[in-house]
DNA sequence: GAGTAGAGTTGATACGTATCAAGTTTCTTG
DNA sequence: CAAGAAACTTGATACGTATCAACTCTACTC
């Protein structure tokens, strides 16, 4: 049974609990992922006019639909959120999982419309952050400007990243990179990365990985079995990062 | 990369003739696929001031390294130029081709160092547009502040259609769109997108659709005989394009 | 808290593409 | 233009993952 993991790792604590989302975003606790770090104080201030904050997001339900007019990009607050994409023969492909702090919805800006849907994965909060007022705003702050060009390159690097495992690596290799890369994003929100629970399903992460749930899960019993993770159900521990590491052969 | 799968906006033909490279950004008969519409005739002039025009490449020679610092975005005027990203462990993944009028290089942006080495698969000549003036002058001209934003959308895009390619396609659909996508690139500057040459080997195209040489030389001879291509070395033309779309399954 | 639908696991088998091997063709360079 | 290297093609076989099937566990619903 895993019913105990609920308690996520403690938020450095500020004025509010994490049941009343900050009212501000130099007040948020995610800032330092999701602000540019050169920011002024001043300048936090017009960005915040900009935000909406805290919209909720229920289990499956969705922020934004594929083929929907975009106007706005997305900071995940709580939860979080995948990205789907279907083509015109009906096949889905979940393009990214964001998690706390990250930015989602920048497909949708070279044609004014989603080219993804994204869906929640739990119960989630997101900050809307209108595109528009944000391009304005990006004119007469140039630290602003940087950080959105910085955040669509990193998207795109990761992209590249999962463009190169789908092509060169193995399912065991694919898995590994996942966990690893999950427990960094963890970690960097100051949760654990040894310990954690997986917010997508089983068909979640085989399609983001170009696998069937079968093998995610025949990868999962392997990797178990040999003591390099301990699984149940969605709550994940690593046991052996060296060996997690050498099999994603990723330094 | 907007090199993958992406629909080109179609070229105005311009007075210069090919292979005498204009000497301004608003002569250049590619224009209509580098910059931004919306551009006053001004504001092309102010953005010609900081390109440095018709970098000449030699064949397999790069245009930058991975690793090295990222200093500008480039756009390809003359040839075709391939990335290559390779991985810690020595695995290299081709993650785009990118012809005449497409811009390169974005991958860079978002820790300063370039993800990826840029290679002419034949001798090329590309523009250089240095980032830092690029992000001044982007300040002061909402609409190229906006190209650049979309440019960089339509790369993550077409990132991950290649996802969605890799991910959920056989051997075939990949060659089918492949052809397509570079057929559709050929008629966006006026040349043929029935028969044309194929700038990239069989290696590169093996690379780039996550498959094995072998393979993509045994599809090509099954789509010769089922008389839906015809391939002469690089030389490639299109006989049946209805069906060629079936099997890519692209709208 | 029982009943049930959905999610996840495990096993047997099939299939697509990789791998290995042996050619042929094309390109490069003196 | 010759000769070697590199690129490409074609065939035989191997292997990783998909598919199909049966089952168990989990999480809702009333």
């Amino acid at each position: 049974m895993s019913s105990t993991y609920g308690e996520r790792i403690p938020v450095t604590k500020g004025p509010q609990c994490r049941h009343s989302p900050s009212t501000s975003c130099g007040d948020c606790r995610l800032s330092g992922i999701c602000l540019p770090i050169a920011l002024q104080e001043e300048e936090v201030a017009r960005l915040e006019d900009i935000v909406n904050r805290g919209k909720p997001v229920q289990k499956s339900h969705t922020v934004y639909h594929q083929e929907q007019e975009f106007s706005a990009v997305y900071a995940v607050r709580v939860g979080c959120i995948k990205t789907v994409r279907t083509t015109q023969d009906g096949k889905e492909q979940v393009t990214g999982f964001y998690f706390p702090g990250e930015i989602f919805g920048m497909d949708g800006i070279s044609n004014n419309r989603h080219t993804n849907s994204a869906i929640a994965l739990e119960t989630s909060a997101v900050c809307e952050i209108p595109f528009d007022r944000l391009q304005e705003l990006s004119s007469t702050l140039p630290s602003l400007q940087k950080h959105f060009f910085q955040l669509m390159s990193s998207e795109i690097a990761a992209d590249q990243q999962l463009i190169t495992q789908l092509s060169k690596n193995s399912a065991e290799e694919r898995m590994a990179a996942l966990f690893l890369s999950v427990s960094t994003r963890f970690s960097a929100r100051n949760q654990s990365g040894v310990r954690f629970r997986l917010p997508m399903s089983r068909g979640d992460i085989s399609n983001y990985l170009g696998l069937t749930v079968e093998t995610v899960s025949r990868i999962l019993s392997r990797l178990q079995s040999a003591e390099i993770i301990s699984v149940d159900n969605k709550e994940v521990e690593i046991l052996d990062f060296e060996q997690l590491r050498q099999i994603a052969a990723v330094a």
